[in-house]
DNA sequence: CGCTTACTTGAGTCTGGTCAAACGGGGTGG
DNA sequence: CCACCCCGTTTGACCAGACTCAAGTAAGCG
């Protein structure tokens, strides 16, 4: 469990030139939120593939908000048992329970390269304070993690594993699009079966049996370090699910 | 589905003696706070049993805030498939997402009587520029939702039917007992093994043969109407739950 | 008194779990 | 350069936990 703890005080994204405010999916800041934004921000961290970036039962004095890549967030039962709870990608903020309560009950590690924007957590409610705007789209975000949540919940608990596999990868699809992680189709999803199992609450043998499944109806090919989703409408369709309804979203 | 829309305009539990207040776990407002929620709260909204609050897929104008009474929050797959993802109590702010997003994600419904407060989802803006300390305390009851969905989706992915139906168990009759609920043990949960299937993600079959080897334990007793959890101990340790940290919770 | 709702119970089936072994590519040390 | 190893994937055999179907009971209610 590698920890990265490298905090760069010159910034490769300052927040004037903040990768996400480029993308179409995410709103704009006026100029003083922008000014605010840039003096809460502390810094930058970056993560290797891999590494933990919170764990679960620490205490951690920042907020995170993913700038570029991948990660996923979980919990482990005492004998080891793991449950990816969701993923986090640009634009997410991380470890706000962290903030709120006291230690954390997730971890969060990453999936491919990270880079993410350091807050410190003291401070929030000076943003709560001097920008209601900004605190309401806080809010906003904690919101769509529970909706996000709820969705998961429905698919492990209510879903075969055919279509809770078919679910996931559509749900990810969508949410990489929306914020310019992949493009066009196919797409590749920089999963192991294991990610996959331990989302789905299978085990690591029939994700893998399930997969071959998908991939004789051509609905994905799975290739060394990633599977490639060939047809999204037929893994939704498959899935029974609708899709999220996206608009321009907040972020911090 | 009896949709009950009782909106009071004379309030039984006007806010300067709302019978959450007088309950440890939650903490105190100051005079300027008090007037006003006092001033935010448009009415209370009683609910029989087995009525809807909140419908999944429609647009409320409301939030609310639990004073008296249980139910559950849930959504549903175009087939009919049910999958409960929480419950509510005292103190829980339903109908947040609603107010946030679009159109509710989920629907709510009442295990037993219930009275709600009744707020304005309009107004959440203006709660947000006025109390900062209010608006902190919606963010803080999103990230608990969060964290005990978190919880949930443990459960239901990665512990075998006999655990989570443990865990399930001691998690209610925890906070149940934290908002005064209930008291004393033995404690009687209003539920029907149809709820508790849906929650877990198991049939009916299965929840009543798990319910049969909680007794056989002497954890459970099964009732008519309901469910006595006699060692609530005991079903933590089966479940390799720890609890929740309960400090005194904030509410509006 | 009949109807409904919730709980029980048993039989048979199947989805998904466990165990075990093997494969194949990429990296590494000899 | 080759042997070895490791990680992630694949496959088969067997098992078990959970599902479905079906029927029956018990309590509550109009």
């Amino acid at each position: 469990m590698a920890m990265a703890e490298t905090v760069r005080s010159e910034r490769k994204y300052p927040c004037e030139r903040c990768p996400l405010m480029r993308r179409a999916a995410f709103r704009d800041f006026n100029r003083k939120e922008l000014a605010f934004v840039s003096r809460f921000k502390r810094g930058e961290l970056t993560v290797d593939k891999g590494a933990t970036v919170l764990a679960e039962g620490t205490r951690n004095p920042h907020l995170y908000t993913v700038l570029i890549g991948w990660g996923f967030r979980y919990k482990l039962l005492p004998d080891g048992r793991r449950q990816i709870v969701n993923f986090v990608m640009p634009g997410d903020l991380i470890g706000l329970q962290g903030a709120l309560m006291d230690e954390m009950q997730h971890s969060v590690e990453a999936l491919a390269p990270m880079v993410l924007c350091v807050f410190e957590r003291e401070e929030l409610m000076s943003l709560y304070r001097e920008h209601p705007e900004l605190a309401y789209d806080v809010t906003w975000l904690a919101s769509r993690e529970e909706c996000m949540l709820d969705e998961n919940l429905l698919s492990v608990g209510r879903r075969s594993a055919i279509e809770r596999f078919a679910y996931l990868l559509a749900f990810l699809v969508t949410r990489a699009r929306t914020v310019g992680l992949v493009n066009g189709a196919p797409t590749e999803l920089p999963l192991t079966q294991q990610h996959v199992a331990d989302t789905l609450g299978l085990s690591l043998v029939h994700t893998n049996k399930t997969a071959r499944k998908l991939a004789e109806r051509k609905l994905i090919r799975w290739r060394e370090r990633g599977c490639e989703v060939l047809d999204v409408d037929g893994l939704m369709e498959l899935a029974r699910w609708e899709g999220i309804q996206q608009d321009v979203r907040p972020f911090i």
